[in-house]
DNA sequence: ACAAAAGTGTTGTACGTACACCCATGA
DNA sequence: TCATGGGTGTACGTACAACACTTTTGT
């Protein structure tokens, strides 16, 4: 499969009006090779073009004059990594007047996509970047992931997004492994089985994951339950 | 003084192209006539023109090319309504296609302004409104205006921004005025006093506000503590 | 049998809430 | 002196961190 960087900035033609883009800053969990802690990682685009052509960038396209915010976000990550998110929010507006060569607005949002979900098959020009070491980015590409990350790290600790980054049935551990990765700390087994059952989100199965030691009982999800506290009217905050 | 609202949407020439608009959500508290608490106010702009000629709206401008989001929203709403906050934050980028009648993003700030800040004078075309009872705002800004109240219930819970809302120096009865006000719910005074204390914003002054009863030592705030947890890089979130 | 992860129990501390009570001032 | 808000003390319940301990599997 062949993709072109379509990043937004990367339009040659000068207009003097201000253009709109949108991007996305999208987390999965990666479980390095020998390691025993998972790891967030993002996939960054790679620009064919001026300006800043041959360096890393966020996945993302021109705002389309038909489609809203939402469905410009998902239709340009699809686009250009061809990967379609389990969650999706707003991030942040970022409109500085020196952060392109010409001025562009840029809608950026985050998202979240299980392991499963990633097609196997590499696509061209885009690649997989361990979230803690990124090289330099264009723009001021840097300086929005890191703003993701802490928006990430930060909703991790009043809602249940974790989930977003997993399959429908799963153990209590990897449930803690995706807190363990995003927050960059180990967390008490004990306590955090007490605190998400009482939390009234999770519901057990009669499945059990076996393979290691004691076998774990599988959990779902209480789909009754938000993803995420939503403001009024079903934005994402 | 006469200013014409020059609210985004009000532009009669159509474009085919996707135009940006800044608006902003501007909080202050009023104390009303015979009630005992305070109440959440905010300045709408009555529009002028098509469409939604005749209705209340947001403040709010085009966005010009040369200037950033954050400048553009104290620019338009000090344009519209001759006010200048105490503390601004982008709220969120609104973007649905059929938001209006030709196709407007709107990047929306919330903002706080001291009831000392606001002049005297009357503004023309400039209104303030109970947010608890508004009327039919133009275009999406009654959801608008939920959202940002959602924001400002949300963040007064967990940082400092009450004191955008309070003059330099002030009593703790007129603090805990504030966040009544916001919350909508009393709170017992002895345990108000204890958590503001401990929490190592406050700083106590040698001097007392009086004139009723006992007279009530008066605060100022620790200009070492954040307003609000800003990200990486002093985005305000 | 033993290692290792699953799962339970217990204890201490911190913090929010409810509410009784004292203090200082204006009228 | 009395009413009222300023300010202190105390007791209870919940929530979370730390950590000892039991259970169940694979090897």
């Amino acid at each position: 499969m062949t993709r072109t960087s379509t990043f937004p900035e990367a339009a040659e033609t000068a207009v003097d009006a201000t253009r709109v883009a949108v991007s996305t800053v999208i987390f999965t969990l990666r479980r390095r090779a020998g390691s025993e802690t998972a790891t967030v990682a993002i996939p960054l685009v790679r620009r064919t073009r001026d300006p800043h052509e041959g360096l890393w960038a966020l996945p993302g396209g021109w705002l389309d004059v038909t489609e809203g915010l939402d469905a410009a976000a998902a239709r340009t990550l699809g686009e250009t990594t061809g990967l379609a998110p389990s969650y999706l929010e707003q991030l942040y507006a970022f409109g500085d007047v020196d952060r392109s060569p010409t001025r562009v607005i840029s809608i950026v949002y985050w998202a979240l996509i299980r392991p499963d979900e990633i097609p196997d098959e590499n696509v061209e020009n885009v690649q997989w970047f361990d979230a803690a070491a990124l090289p330099q980015l264009a723009f001021d590409h840097n300086a929005i992931v890191d703003y993701a990350l802490w928006r990430l790290r930060n909703k991790v600790g009043y809602s249940r997004i974790a989930h977003g980054l997993l399959a429908d049935e799963f153990t209590l551990a990897e449930l803690r492994e995706v807190y363990e990765a995003i927050l960059g700390k180990r967390l008490d087994p004990a306590n955090f089985r007490r605190q998400v059952e009482n939390s009234g989100t999770l519901i057990p199965t009669d499945r059990f994951r076996t393979g290691s030691h004691r076998p774990a009982r599988l959990y779902r999800y209480n789909q009754g339950v938000e993803l995420a506290d939503r403001g009024p009217l079903g934005i994402h905050h």
